[in-house]
DNA sequence: ACAGTTTAATGTCACTATGACAATATATAT
DNA sequence: ATATATATTGTCATAGTGACATTAAACTGT
């Protein structure tokens, strides 16, 4: 048997095959919290419950897995850019009722104020990490999120990929109030601001906030943020 | 229709599904070099090609799919443990002929001493990387390789992971061959001792080697090695 | 106007892991 | 002994942190 014969008579059909998806842990800022996108099932399994966007490879439509995770990411907040990026694929016979599956987890960092959420049939929520811990997601969708939150943790020990999350405009002070979220702890100003300029992934506008006290220089990122990593990374 | 239901009547097969497999870039050091397993092909696709040992994941058998790279490392070489680390998964339709596929890639590094090479039914051979750079190999390996090959670069700057790759005792100029080996450029002696040393990744057996010249002093992994990083990365 | 308060931003200094390069140690070969 | 090659250590400058103190610029209330 040659090779097109051989295609011929193959059908992955007869054999058996794992459940495939992608999913996505799309995080944003709101109201000083992070936030993870969530979408409502309304179908089985999991009905009822709230599940991270995501869902099978279009085999016709897309090219790659990244690609595919691109379009999820588009069509839920309608942002055809944006930071995203592969995580880790966990599978297993047991997260899915309808057999061994396996998911391409990815993540991605958004600009709130960037975001417009999809009139899609289903309900879309933005929940905060929070709110999340309480409660039973749909399939081991708190487990991904987590996962997804031991990723950003780290990389925010070695790399400004946080400032993916802020606004055009934003203070130092703001920035480094999301690193502490991120990282849960807190840091030294001087060192932060040192740390943060000297590697260049971020320059003044020139404008200025007023909170009500001292205003605060407004910064923009340099676009260095997500290839640049720091000299050092943050102690312990 | 509830749950239990819809159970039922679901079928995957009723579904266009990506081929889905574990693909293992086992390193090695042999004679100075770093050498890669491979497996003779000697069935469709791919015929006749040298490939990355992997194949489908067993539904039946494997509870994740780390348990199947596992697996497949022990078939391959008969190591029960070993240190190995998912690298990312890569899908397209075109990287194999039967379809829409997606592979999940994992890199292992194996102390060569150890390893006993199965009697499989299918040639298995080293590679050194110098080899493979040269000739085509079965689907898209060669570029599985080089991307498992950037993670092994990334990883030598922070951490001490080539450890893993050498025999039960060692001396540092030995070693620091090997990071210079994957690094591909050249260390200065005192740094890279230092940074081993006061890292606490590798500890003095008492006993030396003689080469030829001044006996070296033999070492061994403190184990630390996984799970230590260096205090900086290397520059550059 | 002016003291008090709050937030923003900077000054200073010690520490420590690196990189660079020089110097020393210990074996073998002749 | 001397040369030579490899192993190992000494010394010093550098730079990015962490810690803590200090200054700057707004507002508030009297």
């Amino acid at each position: 048997m040659n090779e097109k014969e051989f295609l011929k008579s193959y059908d992955i059909h007869d054999f058996d095959v794992p459940l495939c998806t992608v999913d996505m842990s799309i995080f944003s800022l709101i109201d000083g919290e992070l936030n993870v996108l969530l979408v409502h099932r309304d179908e089985h399994p999991s009905k009822g419950k709230w599940a991270l966007p995501g869902g099978f490879i279009d085999l016709k439509k897309d090219k790659s897995i990244e690609v595919a995770a691109h379009r999820k990411l588009k069509e839920k907040t309608g942002l055809a850019s944006g930071y995203l990026e592969q995580v880790e694929t966990i599978g297993s016979p047991k997260r899915d009722p309808r057999g061994w599956s396996l998911t391409v987890l990815y993540y991605a960092l958004v600009d709130i104020t960037r975001v417009k959420l999809a009139d899609s049939d289903k309900q879309t929520e933005w929940w905060p990490l929070s709110r999340i811990k309480k409660e039973k997601l749909a399939f081991d969708h708190n487990a991904l999120i987590d996962i997804a939150m031991t990723r950003l943790h780290s990389k925010a020990t070695y790399t400004a990929l946080p400032i993916e999350l802020m606004p055009k405009e934003f203070t130092l002070t703001e920035l480094q109030t999301v690193f502490e979220m991120i990282l849960g702890r807190s840091l030294q100003a001087k060192a932060f601001r040192n740390r943060v300029l000297t590697a260049g992934m971020v320059e003044e506008t020139g404008n200025s906030k007023i909170a009500g006290k001292r205003p605060a220089k407004l910064f923009r990122s340099t676009k260095a943020d997500r290839d640049t990593y720091f000299a050092r990374p943050l102690q312990e």
